[in-house]
DNA sequence: TAGCGTGTGCTACATTTGTAGCGCCGGTGC
DNA sequence: GCACCGGCGCTACAAATGTAGCACACGCTA
């Protein structure tokens, strides 16, 4: 779904699902390369004609937040990098994920092992 | 790097990295939506205009690949998908990845148990 | 009330994408 | 030699995208 919009919209829509959600000039200010404020209303309009992202009244003015809930977006993002990059194993995904990171948690180095456990688990059944 | 182009042109270069190398024509019968074969070779042509994707001639014409080293590539979706979708925290996305696949290989079971028993050597280090 | 600053919408326009068509060239079969 | 491919490049063009500018409304403040 994300992997349709253009580079700079997809690029906006990331900042809304790293950020919950913003207002316009929110996401003027956050953009990497500057963009004038108009510039970036369109981007939103746009994006809420596609049906992509929403607006919501507030005091400080629209917020504009993802429509796709976090949870499926995340979802299809790493499938999508898992069936690209990795030949749809999403272990050897997970792998390379552990590689790269430099600062690991403890309590998610648990959780990660009992994810394992249990998967161990599911395998032996069949 | 890959994030900055438009969709068509992504897909097509998603597909080169799945596949490794293929003709133009391969491309044109691999992508989902159909699309005439000299709009693929236009593609091809802007993609390596930009430096994305190089051809090399063999018997069977010329083969397209991308020149950013999958190892990178890799590397650099993962960690977009981390930053935007999982706060920065790759153990996390890890944890996801996890959650998701259905089929889990043993083989790469054991290599990731590996990864965090490594993962916590360094952790007590500090 | 007049004058600002902010947040918006609308319109316009240059550039980039998406897509096709035409014509060329190096094999192949006759 | 000649007609018939399949693969290729070039040109063209419509649609989408990237970007600005202008004008308007609302809430403040002098």
């Amino acid at each position: 779904m994300l992997n349709r919009l253009p580079p700079k919209e997809r690029q906006i829509v990331d900042l809304l699902y790293a950020q919950g959600e913003m207002t316009a000039s929110e996401v003027t200010d956050a953009l990497p390369q500057p963009l004038s404020g108009s510039a970036v209303r369109t981007m939103l309009k746009r994006l809420e004609d596609k049906g992509v992202v929403r607006r919501a009244d507030s005091e400080r003015g629209f917020l504009y937040s993802p429509t796709v809930s976090d949870q499926t977006a995340r979802k299809s993002a790493l499938s999508d990098v898992v069936r690209v990059f990795f030949n749809g194993s999403a272990t050897s995904a997970a792998s390379a994920l552990l590689g790269m990171s430099d600062k690991l948690d403890t309590n998610e180095l648990d959780e990660l092992e009992q994810m394992i456990a249990r998967a161990r688990r599911e395998q032996g059944e069949r």
